[in-house]
DNA sequence: CAGTGAGCGAGCTTCCGCTTGACTT
């Protein structure tokens, strides 16, 4: 039996720690918190000085039972979980559930996975920081008594099953105040004037671009108009030198948009991936606040920098972590052998690898150097200028690799080479051209554009931004959508041969992929949240707590009193909001229905968003309309929701029978001879589908319907081999029955459906898959 | 599968941060 017991939180991490370590030593994994408040009741005791009630969670008995027999035998124990407020709290939870003696019990810490650095780590061990534990056992404490007393306020005033918390109701927040500007957007317009020269007899082209746009159409044209027989010289040319340096290695949150813009990886996906390049030892730790490198990663990179590309592209060094809050608790993600500059895998695998491995030998490589040169081009008629820009690369460095992508989708770069030009070169024109240009509200948050604003605010770890994500998804307050965009007339001018022409373009504007819009539910938690808990809806609430844990930390405050501070009014506004608020559906009152002058309204009702015509308390019943998908509670007009009422409309008669559109509990449909037909909210809309083009719906349907049966077969007609979303199966009295991966369903018999069908245990056959009603609305 | 939105009451929902596997369809 080993005299040396040493506890990690990640059982990768325990594998690879036993092979540095001697025959001596035992490795094993806590798999994170062994321990934490009871998910049933509120597990704290406010009037013991708020007194956390922990239990071991049913999954983590085996693993405390393992450790509690190991520990037992062991000499020493090692507490070497992370070194950050989580990590303490959990070597004192193990200390405590283990029931470890302190004389055999030593508390070390590494953030890098070498061997010198553990071993190091034990030869100086220390015991455990009593302040820190406190300081997290705050942190559990404030979260649970926020997200527990808050979220059965929701219930009784919005709609059961809601929940709000310190970080979810913020990242709602954000993506509704986005939503709100957008909404309240105005664009503007301007014409963007180009001149487009000849040099060298047409063999080289020029772009320019006029200083300044034009704001009007009035302005643009007379400027057209003077630019009649001018000539164009080159008045001045300044160059001037620039550089770009690298990006520092991967965090979590740098890893997840840089894989949601280059690769289009959700953020969950990513982590998913990460997740097994870990496991599989190709990858340090995913879940990172830190730039840091080993010192054997760097020179790890600076040697693979030199032999492939040289001595002039190293540049070995160290970044300093700028996110607030950042614990450090691990290195950078890197890959772990640098030499690899590829790996075995999937396809999603192998590119992710590739974006880690690229991103962290950049890093270590020096600046590109560029150059930038600006020309004005005088115009003999008038003051106005042409300017062109070029950029020239002088010298690579890491973008010989990479190359760090941007959110913004600004519509042109000046990466561009100039011709050689000298000063007084009198240029000749070929044509100028004036195109309108609209100003852009504010683009809406991605997934992974929302985890970078949360790091900035400094609200929520990296271990927490993909659930972060996925749960205000599935309460139902933010919805991940693409949107069409709608067409829009733009003017554009052609100035040539001292002649104007005009043409009127048409571009796609508003067009959305995979982006974040908050729903009508999240509207209307989010009001109700802001008006009654507003401290906490705070953007700075996180940095105020935080500050206040550093000082339980530090020893300076009591944690228990820091939380009765907080606590004690907090409680109040819960009871009075309990007691004194409304139920919100988020009613709007839109005008009067023509006909019977009953109002119009929109609400929440109890399968969503809905239109109403009459109040509820009226002798007669309200009519009432479901809205339809893009249409919300907040921007929806009086004509759009009275529109609403004119379904299930009769659209016109096709084989005899009448075809009708409406919307029903599962979205727009189209009813013919009795049978249901979906259509599609991004294609086609209920109000205005006409004869034609439910035609063609139908038919597509039908086909679809045929193809669906693979196999039918003589002897028992309920018994049919069918096609479906995960590929084939057999289909029996209502059941569905999966085809072994070793037969082929295209040659299945009627005796071997019947054999697969009765080998199926009945259990799974019988057995319906419980629905959890979660994500209705 | 399809146009609902009543009302009663029992029982349940919910947080953030550490970690990995189970789970079918």
């Amino acid at each position: 039996m080993a005299e040396n017991l040493v506890i990690v939180e990640s059982p990768a991490k325990a594998s690879t720690i036993e092979k540095f370590l001697g025959k001596d030593y035992i490795v094993k994994s806590s798999y994170g918190h062994i321990r934490d408040l009871d998910k049933k009741n509120l597990g704290i005791d406010i009037l013991q000085e708020y007194s956390p009630q922990y239990i071991i969670p049913e999954d983590k008995t085996k693993v405390v039972a393992e450790l509690k027999k190991l520990s037992k035998n062991a000499k020493t124990v090692w507490l070497a979980s992370d070194e950050d407020r989580e990590g303490e709290a959990i070597a004192w939870h193990l200390f405590e559930v283990l029931g470890l003696k302190q004389e055999k019990t030593k508390r070390i810490v590494f953030n890098e996975i070498t061997k010198n650095a553990i071993l190091n780590a034990i030869n100086k061990p220390r015991d455990i920081d009593i302040n820190l534990v406190n300081a997290q056992q705050a942190r559990r404490i404030l979260d649970r008594l926020v997200g527990f007393e808050i979220s059965p306020v929701l219930w009784k005033k919005v709609r059961p099953s809601l929940s709000a918390g310190r970080v979810q109701s913020v990242a709602v927040r954000l993506i509704v105040e986005r939503e709100r500007e957008i909404n309240a957007f105005k664009s503007t317009t301007s014409f963007k004037v180009s001149g487009h020269f000849i040099i060298d007899e047409k063999k080289v082209k020029l772009l320019s671009e006029l200083e300044n746009k034009i704001d009007t159409k009035e302005l643009t044209l007379n400027f057209l108009k003077k630019c009649t027989g001018a000539k164009y010289t080159v008045s001045g040319i300044i160059t001037k030198p620039s550089k770009k340096s690298a990006a520092p290695p991967f965090t979590t949150s740098t890893l997840q948009q840089e894989a949601s813009r280059k690769l289009s990886f959700s953020v969950a996906q990513t982590m998913a991936i990460a997740q097994r390049l870990y496991e599989a030892g190709k990858i340090t730790y995913m879940r990172t606040d830190s730039v840091n490198l080993s010192e054997t990663a760097i020179n790890a990179a600076k040697n693979v920098i030199l032999k492939s590309f040289g001595e002039k592209y190293s540049y070995p060094r160290q970044y300093k972590t700028k996110t607030k809050g950042a614990q450090e608790a691990h290195e950078a993600i890197r890959p772990t052998y640098l030499d690899n500059s590829e790996i075995e895998g999937s396809n999603q695998e192998q590119r992710l690898y590739e974006l880690i491995w690229k991103r962290t030998v950049a890093s270590q490589m020096t600046d590109a150097i560029l150059e930038k040169t600006t020309v004005a081009i005088d115009i003999s008629t008038t003051v106005e200028k042409f300017i062109a820009t070029g950029e020239v690369l002088k010298f690579d460095g890491f973008l010989k690799i990479y190359i760090e992508s941007t959110d913004d989708e600004s519509e042109d770069n000046n990466e561009r080479l100039l011709p050689p030009l000298t000063i007084g070169q009198e240029l000749t024109l070929d044509y100028i051209r004036a195109t309108q240009r609209f100003t852009h509200h504010a683009p809406r948050y991605t997934e992974a554009s929302l985890v970078k604003k949360l790091e900035e605010l400094g609200i929520g770890r990296p271990s927490t931004y993909a659930p972060t994500i996925s749960t205000v998804q599935q309460r139902g307050y933010v919805l991940k959508e693409d949107r069409e965009g709608i067409e829009r007339v733009c003017q554009d001018f052609l100035f040539k041969n001292d002649v104007i022409s005009e043409k009127v373009l048409k571009e796609n504007t508003g067009a959305e992929k995979a982006k974040l819009f908050p729903s009508d539910i999240g509207l209307i938690v989010n009001d109700f949240l802001i008006s009654h808990f507003k401290e906490i809806l705070d953007y700075n609430f996180t940095a105020n707590v935080e500050k206040e844990f550093d000082e339980i930390a530090m020893g300076n405050v009591v944690w228990y009193k820091m939380i009765d501070k907080f606590y004690k009014p907090f409680h109040e506004t819960v009871q009075e909001t309990t007691e004194k608020s409304e139920r919100n559906v988020g009613e709007r009152i839109l005008g009067k229905d023509p006909v019977s002058g009953k109002p119009l309204l929109v609400r929440i009702g109890r399968f969503g968003p809905m239109a109403q015509i009459g109040e509820s308390t009226d002798e007669e019943k309200p009519r009432f309309a479901g809205l339809l998908k893009g249409q919300s509670i907040e921007t929806i007009n009086f004509e759009d929701a009275l529109a609403l009422f004119s379904l299930p409309r009769v659209i016109g008669i096709f084989e005899n029978t009448a075809i009708s559109a409406g919307v029903g509990r599962f979205g727009p449909y189209l009813k013919h001879d009795n049978k249901y037909y979906s259509i599609k909210p991004s294609e086609d809309n209920p109000l205005t589908i006409n004869l034609e083009r439910a035609v063609e719906v139908i038919g597509l349907k039908r086909t679809e319907q045929e193809n669906k049966v693979l196999k039918s077969f003589k002897e028992d007609s309920e018994i049919m081999v069918l096609n479906g979303r995960f590929g084939a199966y057999i289909h029996y009295k209502k059941n569905n029955f999966k085809i072994p991966k070793t037969k082929n369903p295209e040659t299945l018999t009627f005796e071997d459906c019947k054999e697969i069908i009765s080998k199926t245990p009945a259990s799974v056959k019988g057995k319906k898959p419980v629905r959890r009603k979660k994500n209705s609305a």
